[in-house]
DNA sequence: TATTTGCGTAACCCAAACGTTACATATACA
DNA sequence: TGTATATGTAACGTTTGGGTTACGCAAATA
């Protein structure tokens, strides 16, 4: 069940990070990833469930092993917040733009 | 003296993304952001020091006022981030449209 | 069936985050 | 010059976050 967890909070911490970066390579199960990083296999079971809740990543189960994987989702609802803000920035310069016309016909 | 901190963890608080979308509309002093919110203007002080120095907006002061904007570096450094991704999903459609190609060609 | 393996979670600890109030300081204004 | 205004910051309390160990359970394996 997708809880959906505020992805910006689940992006703050850089170790979860660090793990959307390793599953951008492969699928990994829990315990695959706990060792690849010095923290225990509970924090890292802690850490996916963030991201998952965040939609930031995929769970498939198989067998007692869960495999990892990112989930776009997540990535969307950051990008799709992001592009407001381009909006802002693309109507700021068309401001200066019509600004630096305006100057031009009037010198 | 920009500092430099984790945009990432800066965008973690709703309150501050909250800031951000006002600062979207009009730059603002620091008591014309507090009045706009329920919380005291330290605390908005404290919230605009740490996107500062995250590089999510600049500071123009105007005699005792301190005038807040938008600053893009911030955004561009998420926004870079999270292009590495998308850079995954591509590849990722690239491997099924090839693996699909394959399957036709051999059937 | 007995044992090993992969995992979730509860209980706990410590540090960081976020809010507040109470100051100090600098600028504007009377 | 005296007062009001805009702000930063220190000190403090409470909540949240992230780590650990200890446990329980289900799936694989002997």
């Amino acid at each position: 069940m997708r809880t959906n967890t505020d992805p910006f909070q689940a992006l703050a911490d850089p170790g979860r990070r660090a793990i959307l970066m390793m599953l951008s390579q492969n699928r990994q199960s829990i315990n695959t990833i706990a060792g690849n990083f010095d923290i225990s296999r509970p924090a890292v079971s802690k850490h996916i469930k963030v991201l998952y809740e965040a939609g930031l990543v995929q769970i498939k189960d198989s067998g007692r092993e869960r495999y990892c994987e990112l989930n776009p989702d997540g990535f969307n609802e950051v990008k799709k917040w992001l592009d407001y803000f381009d909006q802002f920035w693309r109507t700021k310069l068309q401001n200066l733009e019509d600004l630096l016309n305006q100057q031009h016909k009037t010198k």
